[in-house]
RNA sequence: GGGCGAUUGGCUCAGUUGGUUAGAGCGCCACAUUCACAUUGUGGAGAUCAGAGGUUCAAGUCCUCUAUCGCCCACCA
């Protein structure tokens, strides 16, 4: 959808109607902030403070009558003294209590004004005594009201001076500031500068320096908006993620100033309001029609001398309708044969789940779609709203097209992939964290897009026809698997059932990773590795294809193209877009086999890591003992030799029966097994040695704290059950553990 | 002026309600290249979780203060 399609112009131009004929939007002549480049008023959203670094200029404003006798104003902006019409004191600063009252002369442009009192003064800040010039300042503003000053604009549209300013007249406001400051200071008017840190507001657009311009615009009124909306998000119909915006979002709310929606540009939705051309002849606030469609005459007059508002609207005021407008609201669809479908899609989608965006969004769009959504729907938008980060460089800079600081997605899609890109941008979103960006964080995405597409040729390649007709689980219920494919079934299931409650809590970051660590470490890494000899096995061929198509489905989402692609090979049909994400199937997950497995996955580890230890070559096979201490592991292991030796390249593993350390081997102790490598070079007792004393050392270490803890009355009393438990186990196994090394220590001597 | 976030191995960052010996990617060291993948594999080194205090049987995780960096808001004349 498009805002300026004619339908949600429509609809756009009834919220205008509808709201001034409620009194909810109205026309003054206020301070608003003013672009002068691009000529056009801005709302506060579209203002944004930037710091500035400027001066403070202590200006004498000669008292009339008195010679010799002045006031020291301070100002910022020594421009606007053309435009003032009074100075004004705290009432109770004694140092001025004499001046109130008095005429002062506004030099160069030879103006009399009155020195006023007002509370609002600060006195300790600058002298304490401000010059007051109501039509450049929203305080002076108030002020002019407050005492019925006169308002002089001393500024033209495009930033230049203008008549009022005299001498001035045509200059650019930055050029006046400097000759002003010169003729004041060769008056003596002009006693000091000091340096001064301020911000100012900058057109969002083009980065100029906002004027607050007196200015004739339309406004819309919040507060009475503003109301359900907050409420809604107070009571939790509304949550943000990360819950932390909450607060940004009510402090907004709660402060909320009125919103001024008319822009002069050329490009946008036009305002619904008509002029009369000859009631305003005689009352500027006569002859004002607000109508969605040109009346023929004016109802005050009969005049037909009608003209529109050449102002439009701001952008975000067709957007915050955005969540109904869409469903062409409050009218219908313009083919009424539709009608009635457009009417079920918007009660459907109304309110729908999440809205997702940026920060900077959550006042232009965000608080404004809940406002708009009460008002006219009568029910929130949407329930949550997912905050997430913005894009930074590395300096911390946001990155933005104007900057020209971005990494373009284009230039990385081309050098990485596009699936590399997204993958890569969801894996480091943590929920709501900024993110500092730079190119070598695709490569993890792009390495992974590879290994899933490796991964997958390895499983077609090796897949014989018609092996994968069977269903998984009615398979699964009627056939003994092994333990290596019950095992990738289990953290399968177990990776998917954390994968959804990822998303579901909007841990994007978190699921992804999940995803990363199961397909590569897990199914590539051992899975892959583990079944290859038998892979021509039936129960082999049907747990290797469900796991690798299950998880592309759930990887869909998350890379979209390699996994379309793999599909589009296995099944040569349907995209795999059509398929649900898989179930979490709990009959398959089995955790104390996970842990089984992950102790052979262990020993293959050991093993290889003292072949490594001695510099045993890859593709030498090597003799292993193993002593079990428990019976439950002395059969793991007697069942699981082949894999154990295949993937530990053993030429033969031997089961001892007594825990002795045969002659010329190093060794290696574990939970509950001591696994010996036998070699024929010299045993390097001090290296050998070295390695348990360390692992001793820091197990003592370890038991010293689980002892301390299990001592402690405390614990005991207050600490859960199942911790306890725990704690007694890990201290007994790993007392157990340190007793063997020392044995091994002690025959190495 | 107010609010928020960050501070964890060389670098970039995870770590959900406090509870196994704090994880990952990159980088580093050693070894490996017919056998899906060198955009790879195997093994390894590397962290007093910014500092101080507190709550608790138990703190990277909760509270207070401090330091440094960053962001947002504000009618800062």
């Amino acid at each position: 959808r498009f805002t300026m399609d004619e339908d949600y112009s429509s609809a756009v131009l009834e919220v205008f109607v509808r709201l001034y004929e409620k009194g909810l939007i109205y026309q003054g002549n206020y301070i608003i902030n003013w672009c002068p480049r691009c000529q056009t008023a801005l709302s506060d959203e579209e203002a944004p403070h930037r710091d500035l670094q400027g001066n403070l200029y202590y200006l004498r404003y000669p008292v009339k009558d008195e010679r010799g006798a002045y006031i020291v104003v301070a100002t910022t902006r020594p421009e606007t003294m053309l435009g003032d019409t009074a100075v004004a004191v705290n009432p109770r600063d004694k140092r001025y209590k004499k001046f109130v009252g008095k005429t002062l002369i506004v030099p160069l442009v030879d103006r009399e004004i009155k020195v006023i009192a007002d509370s609002m003064v600060d006195t300790k800040f600058g002298t304490g005594a401000v010059k007051v010039t109501p039509a450049h300042d929203p305080n002076d503003y108030a002020l002019g009201k407050k005492h019925g000053l006169d308002f002089i604009s001393v500024m033209r549209p495009d930033g230049r001076m203008n008549e009022n300013a005299k001498d001035y007249a045509d200059m650019d406001r930055f050029e006046a500031r400097e000759v002003i400051l010169e003729d004041l200071k060769e008056r003596g008017l002009l006693e000091k500068a000091e340096p001064h840190a301020l911000s100012a507001g900058h057109c969002y657009r083009c980065h100029t320096i906002i004027e607050p311009y007196l200015s004739k615009q339309w406004f819309v009124r919040m507060k009475p908006l503003a109301q359900p909306a907050i409420e809604a998000v107070k009571k939790g119909k509304i949550n943000f993620y990360p819950k932390r915006w909450t607060k940004v979002y009510l402090n907004w709310m709660e402060n909320i100033q009125d919103w001024c929606i008319s822009r002069q540009i050329w490009w946008g939705h036009r305002l619904p309001v008509y002029y009369c051309g000859d009631c305003r002849a005689d009352d500027a606030s006569r002859g004002i029609i607000v109508s969605k469609t040109k009346p023929d005459s004016c109802p005050a007059c009969g005049s037909s001398r009608i003209t529109q508002d050449e102002d439009v609207l701001d952008t975000w005021f067709s957007s915050w309708l955005w969540p109904f407008a869409t469903f062409y609201w409050p009218f219908g669809a313009p083919d009424k044969s539709a009608d009635s479908r457009s009417k079920e899609e918007l009660k459907y989608f109304y309110p729908t789940s999440a809205l997702v965006t940026a920060p900077e969004i959550i006042f232009f769009w965000v608080a404004r779609m809940i406002m708009a959504g009460f008002e006219f729907m009568g029910d929130i938008p949407f329930k949550d709203v997912y905050i997430h980060g913005t894009v930074r460089d590395v300096e911390g800079k946001k990155m933005s097209k104007s900057l020209g600081n971005v990494i373009d997605p284009l230039t990385i899609i081309k050098e990485y992939g596009t699936d590399a890109l997204r993958f890569s941008l969801i894996s480091i979103t943590a929920q709501g964290q900024d993110v500092f960006l730079s190119k070598e964080r695709f490569e993890q995405g792009r390495n992974f897009a590879n290994k899933i597409w490796n991964a997958s040729r390895l499983v077609l390649l090796n897949l014989k026809e018609g092996a994968v007709k069977t269903d998984l689980c009615e398979f699964f219920k009627k056939e003994r698997l092994d333990i290596v494919n019950r095992w990738i079934l289990s953290r399968f299931y177990s990776t998917l059932k954390e994968v959804r409650q990822d998303i579901e809590s909007y841990r994007f970051n978190e699921a992804a990773n999940a995803l990363y660590g199961f397909f590569w470490h897990e199914f590539c890494d051992w899975y892959l590795e583990l079944i290859k000899p038998s892979i021509q096995e039936a129960s082999t061929q049907l747990v290797m294809y469900k796991v690798l198509e299950k998880s592309l489905r759930i990887l869909h989402p998350f890379m979209p193209f390699v996994t379309e692609e793999i599909w589009q090979k296995m099944h040569a049909t349907a995209s795999i877009m059509r398929e649900p994400c898989p179930h979490v199937q709990e009959q398959m997950i089995d955790k104390r086999l996970e842990k089984q497995a992950q102790s052979i996955f262990s020993i293959i580890s050991q093993i290889r890591n003292m072949r490594s230890s001695v510099e045993i070559r890859p593709e030498q096979k090597v003799r292993v003992s193993a002593f079990a201490h428990s019976r439950s592991k002395l059969k793991l292991i007697k069942e699981n030799a082949a894999l154990i030796s295949n993937l530990a390249r053993l030429e033969s593993l031997e089961l001892l029966d007594c825990d002795e350390r045969p002659k010329a081997t190093i060794s290696s102790v574990m939970e509950d097994a001591d696994i010996y490598l036998h070699f024929s070079g010299l045993l390097d007792a001090e290296k050998e040695s070295a390695k348990f004393a360390q692992k001793a050392a820091q197990l003592r270490e370890y038991i010293k704290t689980k002892e301390s803890r299990l001592q402690n009355k405390e614990f005991l009393k207050k600490a859960p059950q199942e911790i306890v438990e725990k704690e007694t186990q890990d201290l007994a196994k790993s007392s157990d553990e340190l007793k063997r090394l020392e044995k091994m220590l002690n025959e190495l001597r």
